[in-house]
DNA sequence: ACATATATTAAACAGTTGTTTAAAACAGAT
DNA sequence: ATCTGTTTTAAACAACTGTTTAATATATGT
């Protein structure tokens, strides 16, 4: 009843998987309401017809490329938490991931967060993500850590705001910045690298105070 | 030629201003692409061809709110610059306006970084804001400081970056925080106004490490 | 009251949208 | 070659898009 394999044995790559590259493309450049089937189509090479052949609607083929989206999106920061390094690396490695997470896909935490606002479908797509952190057990850990008294007091919710700010904003305001303080792509883009370390030397030092002894003057 | 004043005395707000303002709440609500010309027109209580009759044509309307909106965004934040207070209040209050200020909007971030991402018109609305700025001399006294040692080397931009993350991520991620951690509209706002100040005190704290002095033990 | 400029409307325009249909091209098995 | 199921296409569908037109209503100045 399924096709496992590519039926056309001629082209490297199935249409249906052509067709799902080209809608993620198309889908994270655009927004899920600001682009069309032809434009899939047209980027994937083929019919409009197709696209609903495999996919049945556009928004079955959105939420299915949102669902994979959204695992991508938080699968590292997951992998590193489920990791058994001490908690200043965790959050160390996790920021430096991020960075290099969002440096080859700089605009899916705009596409994320942009769909969750405004497209009321997107929210089930979260519900595998959902279970992936639930696995984890990152929260958890985290709340231990701070009964040990070895962590500031924060609420978890905080706690992960304030390393996702720090990653995933400085991606999203690029347009902003490059016409706000006149620099070129290339510029704007070491800058991104060199705020890597000041992020994790900030969230670092405030979430663990105790760690540096800043002697006065 | 111009209409100072309603030409429909009976009614306490003109025809045009009824319109911006639905088109200010639609547009934020929905993105420019992802609304019609007809949606405004059916908020505002009026028919489709008076949109067009007072603002010639959607991307027209939409670029004169549009630059409205990117002054707001960033109005008051210029202003607390432009006053002379220590650059640490200066930065604190910045912070805490900013809070307030999006507390009120909380949409407006998404909406002008996804208008600025996707939509080519969009950064000619950026226009009136470099102005404002740049008349600030926000970055010279920066630098300056910088240069009496007070503050931490670091790129204008990246303190741009530092400040600006910590303040918009958190209300741009509601959608996102409220799933993964399961907690309500109420509770999430709650976690905003908690924010703030950890806010304040990491960006502080990072920015002049040599203010609070640290014990070991 | 009349004339004039402005405000508002319903209707139409051509182009685009997601989706469906029916026919064609293709593959593999017999 | 014929049959069978799958893949692909062109064409059509109604609904919707931004925009325009032409007619009507309203207000204002004389």
């Amino acid at each position: 009843m399924f096709n496992f394999a590519p039926r056309n044995a001629t082209m490297n790559q199935s249409a249906e998987e052509k067709i799902k590259q080209a809608a993620l493309s198309v889908f994270i450049q655009k927004g899920s309401a600001n682009c069309t089937s032809r434009e899939i189509a047209r980027e994937a090479g083929m019919n409009v017809a197709l696209v609903n052949y495999y996919f049945r609607s556009k928004s079955k083929l959105f939420a299915l490329i949102f669902e994979s989206v959204m695992q991508d999106f938080l699968k590292s920061m997951v992998q590193v938490f489920s990791s058994d390094l001490p908690i200043r690396e965790k959050i160390q490695i996790l920021i430096e991931r991020e960075f290099e997470f969002l440096g080859k896909h700089p605009d899916i935490p705009n596409f994320v967060l942009n769909e969750l606002a405004r497209n009321p479908e997107a929210i089930h797509g979260i519900i595998p993500v959902l279970q992936m952190v639930n696995e984890s057990g990152v929260f958890d850990e985290a709340k231990k850590l701070q009964e040990q008294g070895d962590m500031r007091q924060m609420d978890i919710v905080q706690i992960t705001l304030l390393i996702m700010s720090n990653c995933q904003y400085p991606f999203m305001a690029q347009p902003l910045m490059k016409v706000v303080h006149g620099v070129s792509t290339e510029t704007y883009k070491a800058h991104l690298i060199a705020h890597k370390d000041h992020a994790v030397a900030m969230v670092l030092g405030y979430l663990f105070p105790n760690d540096q002894i800043t002697p006065h003057e």
